[in-house]
DNA sequence: GAGTGGTCTAGACCACTGT
DNA sequence: CAGTGGTCTAGACCACTCC
Protein backbone atom coordinates (compact mmCIF):
# COMPACT_ATOMS: atom_id res chain seq x y z
CA UNK A 1 0.00 0.00 0.00
CA UNK A 2 1.02 3.72 -1.08
CA UNK A 3 0.64 5.91 2.04
CA UNK A 4 0.68 9.35 1.59
CA UNK A 5 1.83 10.63 4.99
CA UNK A 6 1.79 14.43 4.75
CA UNK A 7 0.77 16.98 1.73
CA UNK A 8 3.00 19.85 1.65
CA UNK A 9 1.41 23.00 1.48
CA UNK A 10 2.26 24.59 -1.78
CA UNK A 11 -0.44 25.34 -3.26
CA UNK A 12 -3.00 28.27 -2.56
CA UNK A 13 -5.95 26.43 -1.42
CA UNK A 14 -5.03 24.16 1.45
CA UNK A 15 -5.92 20.41 1.32
CA UNK A 16 -3.53 20.64 4.18
CA UNK A 17 -2.49 17.48 5.97
CA UNK A 18 -4.02 13.86 6.16
CA UNK A 19 -3.00 11.58 8.61
CA UNK A 20 -2.45 7.80 7.78
CA UNK A 21 -5.44 6.52 9.67
CA UNK A 22 -7.41 8.58 8.04
CA UNK A 23 -6.39 7.17 4.90
CA UNK A 24 -7.30 3.92 6.49
CA UNK A 25 -10.66 5.18 7.11
CA UNK A 26 -11.10 5.68 3.93
CA UNK A 27 -10.08 2.18 2.41
CA UNK A 28 -12.38 0.68 4.94
CA UNK A 29 -14.99 2.69 4.25
CA UNK A 30 -14.50 1.79 0.35
CA UNK A 31 -14.81 -1.79 1.32
CA UNK A 32 -18.24 -1.16 3.07
CA UNK A 33 -19.12 0.86 0.24
CA UNK A 34 -18.27 -1.89 -2.21
CA UNK A 35 -20.24 -4.14 -0.43
CA UNK A 36 -17.11 -6.02 0.56
CA UNK A 37 -18.83 -6.52 4.21
CA UNK A 38 -22.43 -6.01 4.36
CA UNK A 39 -24.17 -4.74 7.39
CA UNK A 40 -24.43 -6.98 10.20
CA UNK A 41 -21.45 -8.60 9.05
CA UNK A 42 -18.19 -8.95 10.75
CA UNK A 43 -15.10 -7.02 9.32
CA UNK A 44 -11.73 -8.68 9.51
CA UNK A 45 -9.46 -8.38 12.97
CA UNK A 46 -7.56 -4.91 13.96
CA UNK A 47 -4.66 -7.10 13.08
CA UNK A 48 -5.80 -8.26 9.95
CA UNK A 49 -6.21 -5.01 8.32
CA UNK A 50 -3.44 -3.58 9.40
CA UNK A 51 -1.43 -6.51 7.62
CA UNK A 52 -3.04 -6.08 4.75
CA UNK A 53 -3.01 -2.20 4.78
CA UNK A 54 0.45 -2.38 6.04
CA UNK A 55 0.13 -0.24 8.93
CA UNK A 56 0.61 -1.36 12.90
CA UNK A 57 -2.66 -2.32 14.46
CA UNK A 58 -2.90 1.28 16.37
CA UNK A 59 -3.05 2.98 13.32
CA UNK A 60 -6.25 0.56 12.23
CA UNK A 61 -7.72 0.79 15.81
CA UNK A 62 -7.79 5.05 15.63
CA UNK A 63 -9.41 4.66 12.03
CA UNK A 64 -12.56 2.26 13.48
CA UNK A 65 -12.47 4.24 16.65
CA UNK A 66 -13.68 7.18 14.34
CA UNK A 67 -16.26 4.90 12.47
CA UNK A 68 -17.54 3.63 15.84
CA UNK A 69 -18.14 6.63 16.82
CA UNK A 70 -19.64 7.67 13.66
CA UNK A 71 -22.35 4.37 14.00
CA UNK A 72 -20.25 3.17 10.72
CA UNK A 73 -18.92 0.08 12.58
CA UNK A 74 -20.07 -1.08 16.29
CA UNK A 75 -17.32 -2.89 17.82
CA UNK A 76 -17.52 -5.97 20.45
CA UNK A 77 -14.87 -6.91 22.75
CA UNK A 78 -14.38 -10.30 22.54
CA UNK A 79 -15.93 -11.20 19.22
CA UNK A 80 -14.75 -8.67 16.74
CA UNK A 81 -16.31 -5.43 14.49
CA UNK A 82 -19.40 -5.60 12.33
CA UNK A 83 -21.08 -3.55 9.97
CA UNK A 84 -23.99 -1.16 11.39
CA UNK A 85 -27.22 -1.90 10.39
CA UNK A 86 -30.52 -0.90 10.62
CA UNK A 87 -31.64 -4.46 11.08
CA UNK A 88 -30.00 -5.38 14.47
CA UNK A 89 -33.21 -6.16 16.56
CA UNK A 90 -33.94 -4.06 19.68
CA UNK A 91 -36.74 -2.18 19.43
CA UNK A 92 -35.12 0.69 19.94
CA UNK A 93 -31.85 -0.23 18.16
CA UNK A 94 -34.02 -0.82 15.14
CA UNK A 95 -35.66 2.56 14.80
CA UNK A 96 -31.82 4.26 15.69
CA UNK A 97 -33.44 7.75 13.87
CA UNK A 98 -36.56 8.00 15.63
CA UNK A 99 -36.49 10.47 18.32
CA UNK A 100 -40.24 10.22 20.04
CA UNK A 101 -40.22 8.89 22.91
CA UNK A 102 -43.85 8.77 24.96
CA UNK A 103 -44.36 11.05 27.41
CA UNK A 104 -44.94 7.69 30.20
CA UNK A 105 -41.76 6.39 30.14
CA UNK A 106 -43.73 2.90 29.20
CA UNK A 107 -42.46 0.80 26.47
CA UNK A 108 -44.67 0.51 23.83
CA UNK A 109 -45.47 -1.59 20.49
CA UNK A 110 -44.40 0.07 17.69
CA UNK A 111 -46.18 -0.83 14.14
CA UNK A 112 -46.14 0.57 10.96
CA UNK A 113 -49.06 0.65 8.79
CA UNK A 114 -48.52 1.54 4.83
CA UNK A 115 -50.75 2.93 3.26
CA UNK A 116 -49.77 3.67 -0.56
CA UNK A 117 -46.86 3.76 -2.60
CA UNK A 118 -46.69 5.13 -6.00
CA UNK A 119 -44.69 7.01 -8.51
CA UNK A 120 -44.29 10.14 -9.60
CA UNK A 121 -41.84 12.70 -10.89
CA UNK A 122 -39.49 14.52 -9.35
CA UNK A 123 -40.97 18.29 -8.97
CA UNK A 124 -38.45 20.89 -8.28
CA UNK A 125 -37.78 20.90 -4.25
CA UNK A 126 -37.56 16.90 -4.61
CA UNK A 127 -35.46 17.11 -7.35
CA UNK A 128 -33.01 19.49 -5.16
CA UNK A 129 -33.10 18.02 -2.42
CA UNK A 130 -32.67 14.65 -3.49
CA UNK A 131 -29.92 16.14 -6.68
CA UNK A 132 -31.24 14.30 -9.27
CA UNK A 133 -33.02 15.53 -12.23
CA UNK A 134 -36.22 17.41 -12.61
CA UNK A 135 -38.66 14.92 -13.43
CA UNK A 136 -36.79 11.94 -12.98
CA UNK A 137 -38.71 9.06 -11.42
CA UNK A 138 -39.57 9.06 -7.50
CA UNK A 139 -41.19 7.20 -5.45
CA UNK A 140 -43.77 8.43 -2.87
CA UNK A 141 -44.25 6.29 0.51
CA UNK A 142 -47.06 7.27 2.42
CA UNK A 143 -47.64 5.59 5.87
CA UNK A 144 -48.62 5.96 9.53
CA UNK A 145 -46.78 4.93 12.62
CA UNK A 146 -48.76 3.46 15.71
CA UNK A 147 -47.43 3.36 19.32
CA UNK A 148 -49.41 0.87 20.96
CA UNK A 149 -52.11 0.65 18.67
CA UNK A 150 -52.55 4.71 18.55
CA UNK A 151 -51.98 6.59 15.03
CA UNK A 152 -48.67 9.30 15.73
CA UNK A 153 -46.91 9.61 12.69
CA UNK A 154 -47.95 10.12 9.53
CA UNK A 155 -45.52 10.75 6.69
CA UNK A 156 -44.90 11.29 3.20
CA UNK A 157 -41.03 9.73 2.10
CA UNK A 158 -39.94 10.65 -1.33
CA UNK A 159 -37.36 7.90 -2.79
CA UNK A 160 -35.30 8.35 -5.69
CA UNK A 161 -37.02 5.72 -8.18
CA UNK A 162 -33.41 4.68 -9.73
CA UNK A 163 -31.91 3.07 -6.72
CA UNK A 164 -35.33 1.98 -5.56
CA UNK A 165 -37.01 0.36 -8.52
CA UNK A 166 -39.36 -2.96 -7.09
CA UNK A 167 -40.41 -0.80 -4.30
CA UNK A 168 -44.29 -1.37 -4.02
CA UNK A 169 -47.24 -1.72 -1.15
CA UNK A 170 -46.92 -5.06 -1.23
CA UNK A 171 -43.53 -5.18 -0.13
CA UNK A 172 -43.88 -2.43 2.16
CA UNK A 173 -47.16 -5.00 3.31
CA UNK A 174 -44.78 -8.52 3.74
CA UNK A 175 -42.06 -6.62 5.90
CA UNK A 176 -44.69 -5.59 8.26
CA UNK A 177 -43.27 -6.50 11.91
CA UNK A 178 -40.00 -7.63 10.21
CA UNK A 179 -38.04 -5.04 10.45
CA UNK A 180 -37.67 -1.13 10.03
CA UNK A 181 -38.40 1.01 6.69
CA UNK A 182 -34.54 1.57 6.67
CA UNK A 183 -33.86 -2.03 7.68
CA UNK A 184 -36.10 -2.84 4.55
CA UNK A 185 -33.89 -0.82 2.11
CA UNK A 186 -31.31 -1.95 3.61
CA UNK A 187 -31.37 -5.62 2.92
CA UNK A 188 -33.76 -5.54 -0.39
CA UNK A 189 -31.94 -2.44 -2.15
CA UNK A 190 -28.42 -2.39 -0.81
CA UNK A 191 -28.70 1.13 0.71
CA UNK A 192 -27.96 2.33 3.99
CA UNK A 193 -28.85 5.40 5.54
CA UNK A 194 -25.68 6.60 7.40
CA UNK A 195 -26.71 10.16 8.70
CA UNK A 196 -29.80 12.19 8.23
CA UNK A 197 -30.83 15.77 9.09
CA UNK A 198 -34.24 16.67 10.28
CA UNK A 199 -35.51 20.50 10.42
CA UNK A 200 -38.37 20.12 13.07
CA UNK A 201 -41.07 23.27 12.86
CA UNK A 202 -44.34 23.74 14.21
CA UNK A 203 -48.12 23.40 11.87
CA UNK A 204 -51.93 22.87 12.33
CA UNK A 205 -53.35 19.86 11.23
CA UNK A 206 -55.30 19.87 8.25
CA UNK A 207 -58.51 17.90 7.62
CA UNK A 208 -56.76 14.55 6.01
CA UNK A 209 -54.17 14.18 8.41
CA UNK A 210 -55.95 15.02 11.36
CA UNK A 211 -58.63 12.52 10.31
CA UNK A 212 -55.35 9.87 10.65
CA UNK A 213 -54.14 10.97 13.20
CA UNK A 214 -57.36 11.01 15.65
CA UNK A 215 -57.09 14.84 16.64
CA UNK A 216 -58.88 17.80 16.16
CA UNK A 217 -58.58 19.82 12.93
CA UNK A 218 -56.04 22.48 13.55
CA UNK A 219 -54.38 20.79 16.26
CA UNK A 220 -50.55 22.07 16.55
CA UNK A 221 -48.24 19.41 15.32
CA UNK A 222 -44.79 18.51 14.71
CA UNK A 223 -43.60 19.31 11.43
CA UNK A 224 -40.19 16.88 11.04
CA UNK A 225 -38.23 17.23 7.51
CA UNK A 226 -35.71 14.83 7.03
CA UNK A 227 -32.76 14.33 4.34
CA UNK A 228 -31.13 10.98 5.18
CA UNK A 229 -27.67 10.73 3.35
CA UNK A 230 -25.90 7.34 2.43
CA UNK A 231 -22.70 6.80 1.64
CA UNK A 232 -20.32 10.57 0.26
CA UNK A 233 -22.90 12.22 2.14
CA UNK A 234 -25.44 11.58 -0.98
CA UNK A 235 -28.84 12.38 0.04
CA UNK A 236 -31.49 9.33 -0.64
CA UNK A 237 -34.48 9.73 1.30
CA UNK A 238 -36.27 12.80 1.96
CA UNK A 239 -39.12 12.81 4.68
CA UNK A 240 -42.12 14.44 5.63
CA UNK A 241 -43.44 13.65 8.85
CA UNK A 242 -46.33 14.74 10.82
CA UNK A 243 -45.61 14.21 15.09
CA UNK A 244 -48.85 14.00 17.10
CA UNK A 245 -47.38 15.18 20.39
CA UNK A 246 -50.15 15.06 22.69
CA UNK A 247 -48.79 11.75 24.13
CA UNK A 248 -45.27 11.48 23.05
CA UNK A 249 -42.58 14.36 22.53
CA UNK A 250 -39.25 14.40 20.15
CA UNK A 251 -36.80 13.70 22.78
CA UNK A 252 -33.04 15.73 22.19
CA UNK A 253 -29.54 15.53 24.05
CA UNK A 254 -27.18 18.55 23.52
CA UNK A 255 -23.78 18.86 25.09
CA UNK B 1 -1.17 8.71 43.07
CA UNK B 2 -2.93 5.08 43.95
CA UNK B 3 -4.15 2.89 40.49
CA UNK B 4 -6.46 0.51 40.97
CA UNK B 5 -6.36 -1.40 37.73
CA UNK B 6 -9.07 -3.63 38.18
CA UNK B 7 -11.61 -4.33 40.02
CA UNK B 8 -12.39 -7.82 40.97
CA UNK B 9 -16.09 -9.10 40.06
CA UNK B 10 -16.07 -10.85 43.43
CA UNK B 11 -19.19 -9.16 44.55
CA UNK B 12 -22.41 -9.82 43.06
CA UNK B 13 -23.79 -6.85 41.48
CA UNK B 14 -21.12 -5.67 39.01
CA UNK B 15 -18.79 -2.63 39.47
CA UNK B 16 -17.22 -4.54 36.75
CA UNK B 17 -13.59 -2.63 35.47
CA UNK B 18 -12.33 0.45 35.62
CA UNK B 19 -9.68 1.30 33.18
CA UNK B 20 -7.10 3.86 34.02
CA UNK B 21 -7.44 6.80 31.73
CA UNK B 22 -11.35 6.58 33.40
CA UNK B 23 -9.58 7.20 36.63
CA UNK B 24 -7.36 9.96 35.33
CA UNK B 25 -10.45 11.74 33.61
CA UNK B 26 -12.28 11.50 37.10
CA UNK B 27 -9.22 13.26 38.35
CA UNK B 28 -9.55 16.10 35.52
CA UNK B 29 -13.23 16.24 36.28
CA UNK B 30 -12.39 16.66 40.04
CA UNK B 31 -9.83 19.56 38.91
CA UNK B 32 -12.89 21.22 37.26
CA UNK B 33 -15.44 20.73 39.27
CA UNK B 34 -13.39 22.41 42.23
CA UNK B 35 -12.42 24.75 39.96
CA UNK B 36 -8.70 24.57 39.82
CA UNK B 37 -8.89 25.32 36.25
CA UNK B 38 -11.60 27.86 35.35
CA UNK B 39 -13.61 27.87 31.97
CA UNK B 40 -11.50 29.79 29.12
CA UNK B 41 -8.23 28.62 31.10
CA UNK B 42 -5.45 26.49 29.64
CA UNK B 43 -5.27 23.26 31.97
CA UNK B 44 -1.74 21.98 32.09
CA UNK B 45 0.09 19.92 29.50
CA UNK B 46 -0.60 16.51 28.60
CA UNK B 47 3.08 15.50 29.57
CA UNK B 48 2.74 17.32 33.29
CA UNK B 49 -0.45 15.55 33.89
CA UNK B 50 1.29 12.35 33.21
CA UNK B 51 3.83 13.38 35.41
CA UNK B 52 1.63 14.41 37.78
CA UNK B 53 -0.65 11.17 37.91
CA UNK B 54 2.12 8.95 37.54
CA UNK B 55 0.90 7.74 34.11
CA UNK B 56 1.98 7.82 30.88
CA UNK B 57 1.13 10.32 28.20
CA UNK B 58 -0.91 8.39 26.06
CA UNK B 59 -2.95 7.56 29.10
CA UNK B 60 -3.74 11.31 29.78
CA UNK B 61 -4.61 12.05 26.45
CA UNK B 62 -7.19 9.40 26.16
CA UNK B 63 -8.83 10.79 28.93
CA UNK B 64 -8.69 14.16 27.50
CA UNK B 65 -9.76 12.71 24.02
CA UNK B 66 -13.57 11.27 25.81
CA UNK B 67 -13.93 14.83 27.64
CA UNK B 68 -13.09 16.99 24.23
CA UNK B 69 -15.74 14.56 22.94
CA UNK B 70 -18.09 15.42 25.47
CA UNK B 71 -17.35 19.36 25.00
CA UNK B 72 -15.93 19.70 27.97
CA UNK B 73 -12.42 20.48 27.24
CA UNK B 74 -10.94 21.93 24.07
CA UNK B 75 -7.90 20.91 22.18
CA UNK B 76 -5.70 23.54 20.15
CA UNK B 77 -2.88 22.18 19.02
CA UNK B 78 0.57 24.13 19.35
CA UNK B 79 -1.37 26.33 22.28
CA UNK B 80 -2.93 23.77 24.60
CA UNK B 81 -5.74 22.20 26.27
CA UNK B 82 -8.65 24.23 27.53
CA UNK B 83 -11.93 24.25 29.89
CA UNK B 84 -14.71 24.70 27.51
CA UNK B 85 -16.87 27.67 28.02
CA UNK B 86 -20.39 29.26 27.26
CA UNK B 87 -17.98 32.65 26.98
CA UNK B 88 -16.16 31.74 23.59
CA UNK B 89 -16.67 34.49 21.19
CA UNK B 90 -18.20 33.28 17.88
CA UNK B 91 -21.90 34.45 17.20
CA UNK B 92 -22.78 30.61 16.78
CA UNK B 93 -20.30 29.02 19.63
CA UNK B 94 -21.81 31.62 22.48
CA UNK B 95 -25.29 29.83 22.17
CA UNK B 96 -23.97 26.39 22.22
CA UNK B 97 -27.60 24.88 22.76
CA UNK B 98 -29.84 26.92 20.67
CA UNK B 99 -30.51 24.59 17.63
CA UNK B 100 -32.89 27.55 16.01
CA UNK B 101 -31.88 27.92 12.30
CA UNK B 102 -32.87 30.62 9.78
CA UNK B 103 -34.88 29.34 6.70
CA UNK B 104 -32.63 30.98 4.57
CA UNK B 105 -29.36 30.40 5.89
CA UNK B 106 -28.60 34.22 6.49
CA UNK B 107 -26.56 35.35 8.88
CA UNK B 108 -27.89 36.94 12.13
CA UNK B 109 -28.38 38.93 15.04
CA UNK B 110 -29.34 37.52 18.29
CA UNK B 111 -30.47 40.00 20.99
CA UNK B 112 -32.16 38.64 24.30
CA UNK B 113 -34.31 40.60 25.87
CA UNK B 114 -34.91 40.12 29.53
CA UNK B 115 -38.79 41.11 30.20
CA UNK B 116 -39.07 40.15 33.83
CA UNK B 117 -37.23 38.27 36.92
CA UNK B 118 -38.59 37.45 40.24
CA UNK B 119 -38.30 34.81 43.03
CA UNK B 120 -41.07 32.54 43.79
CA UNK B 121 -41.18 29.07 45.69
CA UNK B 122 -40.65 25.76 43.75
CA UNK B 123 -43.64 24.14 42.94
CA UNK B 124 -43.95 20.42 42.86
CA UNK B 125 -43.00 19.87 39.37
CA UNK B 126 -40.10 22.26 39.66
CA UNK B 127 -38.45 21.17 42.56
CA UNK B 128 -38.87 17.20 41.24
CA UNK B 129 -37.29 18.96 37.77
CA UNK B 130 -34.49 20.41 39.79
CA UNK B 131 -33.49 17.79 42.40
CA UNK B 132 -34.93 20.54 45.34
CA UNK B 133 -37.08 20.60 48.35
CA UNK B 134 -40.93 21.68 47.33
CA UNK B 135 -41.26 25.06 48.71
CA UNK B 136 -37.75 25.63 48.36
CA UNK B 137 -36.78 29.28 46.93
CA UNK B 138 -36.55 29.53 42.89
CA UNK B 139 -35.97 32.40 40.16
CA UNK B 140 -38.04 32.51 37.53
CA UNK B 141 -36.57 35.22 34.60
CA UNK B 142 -38.66 35.78 31.43
CA UNK B 143 -37.40 37.02 28.26
CA UNK B 144 -37.31 37.21 24.69
CA UNK B 145 -34.95 36.61 22.08
CA UNK B 146 -35.21 38.38 18.73
CA UNK B 147 -32.99 37.32 15.72
CA UNK B 148 -32.27 40.29 13.56
CA UNK B 149 -34.84 42.24 15.20
CA UNK B 150 -37.48 40.04 15.47
CA UNK B 151 -39.16 38.04 17.91
CA UNK B 152 -38.83 34.47 17.69
CA UNK B 153 -38.43 32.92 21.11
CA UNK B 154 -40.04 33.30 24.60
CA UNK B 155 -38.56 31.64 27.44
CA UNK B 156 -39.35 30.98 30.87
CA UNK B 157 -36.58 29.79 33.16
CA UNK B 158 -36.51 28.31 36.31
CA UNK B 159 -33.35 28.52 38.47
CA UNK B 160 -32.59 27.61 42.02
CA UNK B 161 -32.36 29.92 44.09
CA UNK B 162 -29.89 28.98 46.57
CA UNK B 163 -27.26 28.76 43.13
CA UNK B 164 -27.98 32.35 41.48
CA UNK B 165 -28.91 34.09 44.57
CA UNK B 166 -27.94 37.43 43.34
CA UNK B 167 -29.88 37.06 39.86
CA UNK B 168 -32.20 40.00 38.89
CA UNK B 169 -33.56 41.57 36.22
CA UNK B 170 -30.71 44.58 35.97
CA UNK B 171 -27.84 42.27 36.54
CA UNK B 172 -29.07 40.58 32.85
CA UNK B 173 -30.11 44.08 31.40
CA UNK B 174 -26.84 45.13 32.23
CA UNK B 175 -24.86 41.68 30.48
CA UNK B 176 -26.59 42.30 27.07
CA UNK B 177 -24.82 42.01 24.67
CA UNK B 178 -21.44 40.68 26.51
CA UNK B 179 -22.36 36.67 25.64
CA UNK B 180 -24.69 34.20 25.97
CA UNK B 181 -27.23 33.61 29.33
CA UNK B 182 -25.51 30.36 30.28
CA UNK B 183 -22.05 32.66 29.64
CA UNK B 184 -23.55 35.06 32.68
CA UNK B 185 -24.29 32.01 34.88
CA UNK B 186 -21.03 30.93 34.33
CA UNK B 187 -18.46 33.86 35.02
CA UNK B 188 -21.29 35.41 37.73
CA UNK B 189 -22.23 32.55 39.71
CA UNK B 190 -19.79 29.75 38.71
CA UNK B 191 -22.15 26.88 37.11
CA UNK B 192 -21.25 25.79 34.38
CA UNK B 193 -24.01 24.12 31.81
CA UNK B 194 -21.94 21.07 30.41
CA UNK B 195 -25.14 19.29 28.76
CA UNK B 196 -29.32 19.11 28.15
CA UNK B 197 -32.08 16.99 27.65
CA UNK B 198 -34.97 18.86 25.32
CA UNK B 199 -38.36 17.69 24.94
CA UNK B 200 -40.09 19.11 21.98
CA UNK B 201 -43.93 19.07 21.55
CA UNK B 202 -46.34 21.74 19.11
CA UNK B 203 -48.58 23.61 20.91
CA UNK B 204 -50.92 26.73 19.99
CA UNK B 205 -50.25 30.01 21.00
CA UNK B 206 -52.14 31.36 23.90
CA UNK B 207 -53.15 35.47 23.83
CA UNK B 208 -50.22 36.42 25.65
CA UNK B 209 -47.46 35.02 23.87
CA UNK B 210 -49.30 35.26 20.21
CA UNK B 211 -48.68 38.85 21.20
CA UNK B 212 -44.89 39.11 22.48
CA UNK B 213 -44.09 36.35 19.24
CA UNK B 214 -46.54 38.94 16.74
CA UNK B 215 -48.09 35.71 15.80
CA UNK B 216 -51.96 35.20 15.47
CA UNK B 217 -53.02 33.60 19.26
CA UNK B 218 -53.31 30.03 18.05
CA UNK B 219 -50.60 29.76 15.94
CA UNK B 220 -49.05 26.32 16.27
CA UNK B 221 -45.75 27.00 18.02
CA UNK B 222 -42.81 24.83 19.02
CA UNK B 223 -42.42 23.96 22.63
CA UNK B 224 -39.21 22.98 23.88
CA UNK B 225 -38.08 22.19 27.56
CA UNK B 226 -34.86 21.61 28.46
CA UNK B 227 -33.34 20.74 31.59
CA UNK B 228 -29.69 21.54 31.76
CA UNK B 229 -27.47 19.60 34.02
CA UNK B 230 -23.51 20.61 35.61
CA UNK B 231 -21.02 18.47 36.77
CA UNK B 232 -22.36 15.02 37.93
CA UNK B 233 -25.63 15.52 36.22
CA UNK B 234 -27.20 17.79 38.62
CA UNK B 235 -30.01 19.55 37.15
CA UNK B 236 -29.78 23.23 37.67
CA UNK B 237 -31.54 25.04 34.87
CA UNK B 238 -35.30 23.92 33.62
CA UNK B 239 -36.75 26.05 30.91
CA UNK B 240 -39.83 26.27 29.08
CA UNK B 241 -39.50 27.85 25.50
CA UNK B 242 -42.06 28.33 22.88
CA UNK B 243 -40.29 28.66 19.10
CA UNK B 244 -41.80 30.32 16.53
CA UNK B 245 -41.23 28.76 13.60
CA UNK B 246 -42.59 31.02 10.65
CA UNK B 247 -38.80 32.18 9.90
CA UNK B 248 -37.18 29.70 11.88
CA UNK B 249 -36.50 25.79 12.39
CA UNK B 250 -35.26 23.97 14.91
CA UNK B 251 -32.46 21.63 13.65
CA UNK B 252 -30.93 18.75 14.24
CA UNK B 253 -28.25 15.55 12.88
CA UNK B 254 -28.92 12.42 13.51
CA UNK B 255 -26.39 9.38 13.13
C1' DG C 1 13.77 27.11 19.03
C1' DA C 2 10.91 25.45 22.70
C1' DG C 3 6.56 23.79 23.87
C1' DT C 4 2.16 22.03 22.71
C1' DG C 5 -1.02 18.69 20.79
C1' DG C 6 -1.25 14.99 16.84
C1' DT C 7 0.41 10.74 14.68
C1' DC C 8 2.62 6.30 14.42
C1' DT C 9 4.86 2.33 16.07
C1' DA C 10 5.83 -1.96 18.74
C1' DG C 11 5.12 -4.69 22.35
C1' DA C 12 3.01 -6.24 26.71
C1' DC C 13 -0.77 -7.46 29.15
C1' DC C 14 -5.97 -7.53 30.42
C1' DA C 15 -10.97 -8.61 29.64
C1' DC C 16 -14.37 -10.83 27.06
C1' DT C 17 -16.24 -14.46 23.86
C1' DG C 18 -16.33 -18.57 21.90
C1' DT C 19 -14.64 -23.60 21.57
C1' DC D 1 -7.68 -22.62 24.89
C1' DA D 2 -7.13 -19.20 20.97
C1' DG D 3 -8.78 -15.02 19.09
C1' DT D 4 -10.82 -10.65 19.56
C1' DG D 5 -11.07 -5.92 21.15
C1' DG D 6 -9.38 -2.84 25.24
C1' DT D 7 -5.68 -0.77 27.96
C1' DC D 8 -1.12 0.89 28.92
C1' DT D 9 3.50 2.06 28.01
C1' DA D 10 7.65 4.29 25.86
C1' DG D 11 9.69 6.51 22.38
C1' DA D 12 10.07 8.75 17.85
C1' DC D 13 8.68 12.11 14.87
C1' DC D 14 5.33 15.67 12.72
C1' DA D 15 2.44 20.00 12.66
C1' DC D 16 1.18 24.11 14.78
C1' DT D 17 1.85 28.37 17.75
C1' DC D 18 4.40 31.76 19.88
C1' DC D 19 8.56 34.07 21.21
Amino acid sequence: MVKFRSMSQDSVSAPTFSPLYRQIKTLILQGLEAGEWRPGELIPSETELALRFNVSQGTVRKAIDEMAAESLLVRRQGKGTYVASHTDAGPREAFRFLRLVAETGATETLQSVPLECWRAKAGHEAARTLGIAFGAPIIIVRRLLKFSGKPVVIEEIYLPGELFGGLDLEMLQAYQGQGSFYSLLETRFGVRMLRAEERIRAVAADPVNAKLLEVAQGTPLLSVERVSHTYGDRPVEWRQSLYSTATHYYSNELS
